[in-house]
DNA sequence: GAGTGGTCTAGACCACCAA
DNA sequence: TGGTGGTCTAGACCACTCA
């Protein structure tokens, strides 16, 4: 493992080397969602490199939301299906900061075909087949957003209503139980927009009320892309919560 | 250093503790930014700890981009002045990701009290005095965005009209130069809301178009709100970006 | 070449958790 | 009690920058 550490032309520090070796694992399936992965030392002696530099390795992924640490218990594979991170990319929050209700209400599920702006999106081969969910989620009652999510089929096959119904508003949750596809990170464009058509009649609104449109792209292990979403969301009494560093 | 190391019943690590002294430093103007602080080896044995100790309380300021550290060079205190990150919390960009050139016509400059709401947001004594602007930024010579600023009076004593102007842009590399007060983090709420009024007009809008709100509060060394800001912004060939990790 | 940050190792010991 | 992650140290050496 060592021989390459310094003397190559274009030089990677070893902790990386064996980030990739880990997620490579997490790709094979070697470790899911939820387990936990084998111990520092334990990778240590697997990699043939010191806890320290396995320890560097883990660090980043747990950074990045990959891992999770459980001081005296281990380390484990993050999952969108523990109670409290199910919505981790649910990012509206009511004014007041109370606690609300989510409600899921399927509207539709299609198989279609990819056009080229979406095969460039999802990086697939225009033409491909690609799965289109409608659906309205409710808070405490009232319907706020109306989501228009565009996934490939390949990796999803037998995807539909009622799958989408049962994951009872968390995709993402659904994706990985059903799937074994698990969302690391997404890209997030905001833009305001006017109400119209059947969005305006599903979330209640007027023609040309103002709709804050979150259109999404989401990836899963390598950066890959996995899910393209359109979501136009009600804000007179709810807003985007956002930090920046 | 080294004495209540574990031994202590509310253990802190200490690194932690570093990161407390090296930001101690910051707040009393010790290393301004754009300083470079003393090397980590100096740092160590000024604090008596090890290098790896101080590494780790670096490392934990440079990622949350108060310190920034540079191979073979040292390590320095963040700042807004640098070319290319003194548009730091600007998330705005043009759907076909061209670059823009920015543009920044000022409107008002006033003083007057903080109302309850605002003295919360910027813990303050409700009455105490403030500043308010309100400005008009462009890009490519198309009004995109209308800001209304508050700034507590005390730290910006003479702010005005013509440092704004001055500003080019950006109100924090102007509140860094001109009055030794950084920006570390910032809050942001955003929602969809309708023109109307002066904004409609500035921005050379109709009544009831929709317009990207963006309620913002910016923090100082030790977490201590100093700026409001609530930018209104044309979207319809421009987004907002965010990443979710 | 001197000085800085960056990587890697080896080892000791602490804090947390479960059985 | 044993296993896990977490902290801290000391030392060696590499990569980058600049005079």
């Amino acid at each position: 493992m060592n021989d390459k550490q310094y003397s190559s032309p274009s030089y990677k520090p070893l902790y990386d080397q064996i980030k990739v070796l880990i997620t490579q694992s997490l790709i094979g399936g070697e470790w899911r969602p939820g387990d936990m992965i084998p111990s520092e030392i334990e990778l240590a002696s697997r990699y043939k490199v010191s806890q320290g530099t396995v320890r560097k390795a883990i660090d980043a992924l747990a950074s990045e939301n990959i891992l999770i640490r459980r001081q005296g218990k281990g380390t484990f594979v993050a999952t969108h299906n523990a109670e409290g991170i199910k919505l981790r990319f649910l990012r509206l929050t009511s004014a007041d900061g109370q606690k609300e209700v989510l409600q899921n209400e399927f509207l539709s599920c299609t198989k279609g075909k990819a056009d080229s702006r979406m095969a460039l999106i999802l990086d697939l081969k225009a033409g491909a087949s690609i799965i289109e969910v409608k659906r309205l989620l409710s808070f405490s009652g009232r319907p706020l957003i109306y989501d228009h999510i565009v996934v490939p089929a390949s990796p999803f096959k037998g995807l539909n209503g009622a799958k989408v119904e049962e994951s009872n508003g968390s995709m993402y949750s659904m994706y990985e139980s059903q799937f074994g596809v698990r969302m690391i990170r997404a890209e997030e464009r905001l833009k305001a927009v006017a109400a119209s058509g059947e969005v305006a009649e599903a979330l209640g609104l007027k023609n040309h009320e103002p709709l804050l449109s979150i259109e999404r792209v989401s990836f899963t292990y390598g950066d890959k892309p996995m899910e393209w979403r359109l979501g136009l969301c009600v804000t007179d009494n709810h807003h985007y919560m956002n930090e920046l560093e």
